[in-house]
DNA sequence: ATTTGTAAATAGCTAAAACCTATCACATAA
DNA sequence: TTATGTGATAGGTTTTAGCTATTTACAAAT
C-alpha cells in the first residue's frame, strides 16, 4: 500500500518543481525526497518526474496521480480535523436511552440543563422497554441508559441519579382518595390496574402489591402509563403511578395522588453504562447535570 | 501524520471486532495489529477501542474516525487503481499541438487510423502559432507538437513524419496558370501574397520567394489559409500553398495548383517532444501510425 | 574550450518503527 | 476449579525512512 508521506512528497514536487525545494517543504533533506519519489515510482512501475537539468515536473502519468494523491491528502486532513475535534470531551454525539415511564416526566426537568451544561454534546434520545435498551447499550447502539435499577442489570456500570417514589391513584370516588397518605398493607383485597406485559413498572409495581396482598385487575391492561391515569380517573380502579408522571398535571383534579407512608415503594433510577466505556469525563458531568436538575423535584 | 496502514486496521477491528481475526485480515500478527492501534490511539490522544474481555467494539470517537478512515482507504485505493490504468502506455491523455496552416488538412487524415490504433488514448488537438506551441509544450501543457520543423526547435526531440511540398496557387487568368509545373525562378518580379505575421509559413514561403527573386506583396496580408485562398482565386495575386491545404478542394476549378520542379520548396512536418518525455512507446505508435496514415497522401 | 555553479543522484550509515514469536493476565464457561 | 479464549506485554529482528557527504550531469558564463 501506498504511504501518505510519499504523497505528499508527489504534491510537493508538483508545486516547487524542484527537488530541493519541495523537500525543504516536507522538512526532509533533498536525497532522501529523491530516494522516496524513486521508490514510490519503482512501486507503481511508472515514471511520475519528467527530470530535466534546469527542470522538474510530472509526467502525464504523474499529472493524474498527483490529483488523485491530493484527494488521499485531503480526506487524512480531515481525518486528523475530526480527531482534534474528538479530543474535547465535552463534544460529540450522545446516545441515551430511556423508558416510556420514564422519559416524558424526566426529560422535561433534565434536558435544558444538559443542553446548557453541555453545549457540544448532541442527545440523541430513545425510548424503548428495558430488555431492548440493554440489548441496544450492549450492542454499542446506545451510549447510556436512564432507568430503574433491576438486579439483573449487574453486569453495566451504574451511577445513581435518585430515588423515584411511586403513589397511589384513585379517583375522587374511591374509598381511598379522601386519605392524605397511605400503607401498602391498606391495598389488600384491593384489585390494581396494570400497564401491557413488557414494561418493567408492571413488574415493579405488580412486586409491592403482591407483598401486600393486593391482586391484579386481569380484565384491563393500559398501553401506557397514559391509558392508565385515564381508566382511573374513569373509576375503573386504582393503580400505582411513579411520582413524576404526577407531578404538573394539568388540572386533573379527578384524580388523587396518595404518597405512600414507610415502607415506601419506590424505584431506584440510575444511569447505566457499559463497563469500560470510555467517556468518563462526559459521563460524570451528564450524571451531576442530571443530579442537580431534579434536587428539589424529587 | 497518520499512516494508512494504521486506518486499515482501525478498519478491520470494526468489521470483525475481535483483535485477532483483525489481524489475520491484515495479515500481521495479533500483537502488532494492537500495538499499532494503540500507538495511534496514544498519537490521536483518544481512546478508538472499547476492549471488554470477550467483546471489541469502537467507541464513539472511533465510530466518528473510521467513517473518516473509510474515506482515505477509498482514496487510497483510488490512487492504485489509477496507477495501475496509468501502466497500459498505451491509454491515457494526449495533448497534441498543431499550427493553424497544417492542423484542418493533416487531422483529416490522420485522426481516423490514430483513434483506431490506440483507441485508449484521448486525444487533445491544441490549434496554436509554432510560438506559443513550443512555450506550452515546454511548459508541459502540451505532451507533443506537430508542425514544420525548424532549427530554433533543437532543444527539442524531433521525429520526422514527412515532407509536405509547398506548390504555387494562381488564378486561372494569370500568366503561370497554364503550366504544368513551374521553377522557383520563373516567380522573379512577382508579387507574392502573404498570410499575416506570426505564421511560420508566412516566413517559410517568403524565404523560398526571396530566394528566387520575388517580393512580397505588401498591400494585403491574409489571417488565414482560405482567405489566402480566396485572395488568389479573386485574381488579386499568387502565392504559395503547401500540398495537403489543396488536396481535396470541392470543386474549385479557379485556383490552378501548380507543383515546382527541383529544387522544391517544401516543409519538414515534424513531431517535436521534450527530451526525456517518457511515454515513448505511445509516442512511437503515434509517429508510426501518422507516417502508415500519409504514405500515398503525400 | 574551459570553468563555474546549480541541482539531482548515489553511497554509506543511523535510528526509528513495524513486525515477529513466546508468554502473561484475566475473564468466562465448563 | 480447570480449561479456553482473548488481548496485552516482553524482547528481539528486519525493514526503511531519514541523515550527511560526495559524485555526476549539464547549462551558463568566461
Amino acid at each position: 500500500m501506498i504511504k501518505i508521506r510519499d504523497l505528499e512528497y508527489l504534491d510537493a514536487i508538483d508545486i516547487h518543481r524542484h527537488f530541493g525545494r519541495a523537500a525543504e517543504a516536507c522538512f526532509v533533506s533533498q536525497p532522501t525526497l529523491s530516494g522516496q519519489i524513486m521508490k514510490l515510482e519503482e512501486q507503481l512501475g511508472l515514471v511520475l518526474v519528467e527530470r530535466q537539468t534546469r527542470k522538474v515536473m510530472l509526467t502525464p502519468a504523474g499529472e493524474r496521480l498527483v490529483a488523485e494523491a491530493r484527494n488521499v491528502l485531503r480526506a487524512a486532513q480531515s481525518f486528523e480535523a475530526s480527531a482534534k475535534a474528538l479530543l474535547d470531551p465535552f463534544s460529540g454525539d450522545l446516545h441515551i436511552g430511556l423508558i416510556p415511564t420514564l422519559a416524558p416526566y424526566l426529560l422535561p426537568h433534565i434536558m435544558k440543563d444538559l443542553n446548557e451544561k453541555l453545549p457540544k454534546i448532541n442527545f440523541y434520545l430513545h425510548e424503548d422497554k428495558t430488555k431492548n435498551l440493554l440489548k441496544s447499550l450492549d450492542e454499542g447502539k446506545l451510549d447510556l441508559l436512564i432507568l430503574p435499577w433491576l438486579d439483573e442489570m449487574d453486569k453495566f456500570d451504574r451511577y445513581d441519579l435518585f430515588e423515584e417514589p411511586l403513589v397511589l391513584a384513585t379517583s375522587n370516588e374511591h374509598p381511598l382518595s379522601a386519605k392524605k397518605t397511605v400503607n401498602l398493607d391498606q391495598l389488600t383485597n384491593y384489585e390494581i390496574l396494570t400497564l401491557e406485559d413488557g414494561h418493567c413498572l408492571r413488574d415493579q409495581a405488580l412486586g409491592f402489591c403482591f407483598t401486600a396482598g393486593a391482586k391484579e385487575d386481569h380484565r384491563f391492561q393500559a398501553t401506557s402509563l397514559e391509558t392508565l391515569r385515564y381508566m382511573v380517573s374513569s373509576n375503573m380502579g386504582i393503580t400505582l403511578l411513579p411520582q413524576l408522571a404526577t407531578l404538573n398535571q394539568t388540572a386533573t383534579n379527578t384524580i388523587n395522588y396518595i404518597p405512600f407512608t414507610d415502607p415506601k415503594p419506590n424505584r431506584q433510577i440510575s444511569l447505566m453504562l457499559r463497563t469500560g466505556y470510555s467517556r468518563m469525563e462526559c459521563i460524570r458531568a451528564v450524571v451531576s447535570c442530571v443530579k442537580g436538575s431534579m434536587k428539589g423535584v424529587i
